[in-house]
DNA sequence: AGATAATCTTGATCAGGATCAAGTCATTTA
DNA sequence: TAAATGACTTGATCCTGATCAAGATTATCT
């Protein structure tokens, strides 16, 4: 070891270099000295508990968060007092993107969980991609990927059937969970059946029934927030519009 | 003539520094020495007509655009041959941000009608924007702006009525045809019925007797893609979840 | 211009999923 | 441990918007 530094911070429990989360966080694609600087600016505040605000619609927009550990759902309250659910985020995720536009949130961001965040001043994050191209090229790509991503949900809420949008949803946890060296057919869910419904653009009672029928029809097990995905090919048929269930197995 | 080279004077009629859409589109808050350098990387090619491509999903992404006249839809094609549009875009808006992440192109754009644009090679804009503080600013700005569109879209189809779809449609027009200098209550719709229908998550059948519906209640009037709103408050209402035609205008 | 093909409109019927209503199960609190 | 609270499930009914079908209008082509 050439390099021995020694850091003052109290609070600092993980640095960049050393973070499991490193391969699909901000650092991608960055060298060891690249990751030395930008891990100079990052925050590590104590985590936030199951309720609790990352941040709310209106705040004044400072830093982007990737969250470390725990989950964090974001949404946006619609006029008439509801809300709707924008995303559940998981570790490695960074969140606050849409607010780089105009200096404040738009939207609301709450722990699912206990949740842990890495905070990264954004004008500071600015100043340092100017001068390190890997870096502003990361950004340009994590902002282009959330523009894909949010394409992708477009396409879900505008054309899909019911069946269609909870099986994506679930594979879409199995894919995450699986990159995060987790089970991706065993998992818990951390949140209600109620959001859920909201992000799909679909009721409470449909997505229960659809669990219930899930279950039936043998492609998964759950158990309140338990899930285990148990035919992964069959839902990926379900995703792609094939046939649904009852036709799949007509008359077996 | 000095210059014996014959140019074609499509290439070279509008600089960045001239372009009346400089306000909406990159060169906004820039420097007329940095609209320069801007400008420099920029290329003007000939028109599209109804129905060209300027790209297709799966090609090489080289070039960010941006419409300078006419229109363009954006869509993907998806998985059982139909297609989701995902988006009308005017004059001053920059199209392709989504391919940033991968380097190709994952939906396609075809002109709606002939249609001019600047197109930005982006490796060129990324290395430009190193060095010109303002200009990457501006470029974060407007991948972020894009996500926040598309969050305002995710909530349209999550949770609101045909009605509240077809009325933001109807103003989201309106405003930007505004925010270019045309009249926000009088326009041309350049794209169909089927692919309004399809942008909103609605049947062809259920637009048309929108239109027809909202002409009878006096909200605007429509004579196949001309549009004229008669009553842009009513339809803010509408917009905003408030009653719907029947009730609003019960037992008048 | 006349023929043909799209596009759009209108009507009738159907169905997916929302809503309403009740009951069950889990978790928290006292 | 019981009561209270909130989350989830299940059933019955309703409604919005899809689908099917036909006709009208407009655009395209030779």
């Amino acid at each position: 070891m050439t390099n021995r530094k020694v850091v003052s911070f109290e609070n600092i429990k993980v640095a960049c270099k050393n973070c499991s989360l490193s391969t699909l966080c901000l650092p991608m694609g960055l060298s060891s000295e690249d990751v030395e600087r930008l891990d100079s600016i990052i925050k590590r505040g104590r985590p936030y508990h199951r309720g609790d605000h990352l941040y709310r619609g209106g705040d004044k927009f400072q830093s982007l968060r990737v969250i470390t550990s725990g989950s964090v759902k974001t949404y946006s309250p619609n006029e008439d007092g509801g809300e709707q659910v924008l995303g559940f985020h998981l570790p490695g995720e960074l969140i606050g993107l849409d607010a780089i536009q105009d200096d404040h949130h738009n939207c609301s961001a709450v722990a699912l969980e206990t949740t842990a965040v890495c905070e990264v001043p954004f004008s500071q994050l600015e100043s340092l991609s100017s001068l390190m191209p890997s870096l502003q090229h990361q950004m340009y790509r994590l902002l282009s990927r959330e523009i894909g991503q949010e394409t992708e949900m477009l396409t879900l809420l505008g054309k899909k059937s019911a069946e269609e949008r909870l099986a994506t949803f679930l594979l879409s946890f199995s894919e995450r969970f699986k990159q995060r060296g987790f089970s991706p057919s065993d998992f818990f869910l951390s949140m209600s059946r109620h959001e859920i419904g909201n992000y799909l653009g679909l009721a409470v009672e449909t997505v229960s029934r659809l669990f219930t029928r899930f279950q039936d029809e043998g492609l998964l097990h759950v158990e309140r927030k338990h899930v285990q995905l148990q035919d992964l090919p069959r839902l990926y048929d379900i995703v792609q519009g094939a046939d649904s269930i009852k036709s799949t197995q007509s008359r077996g």
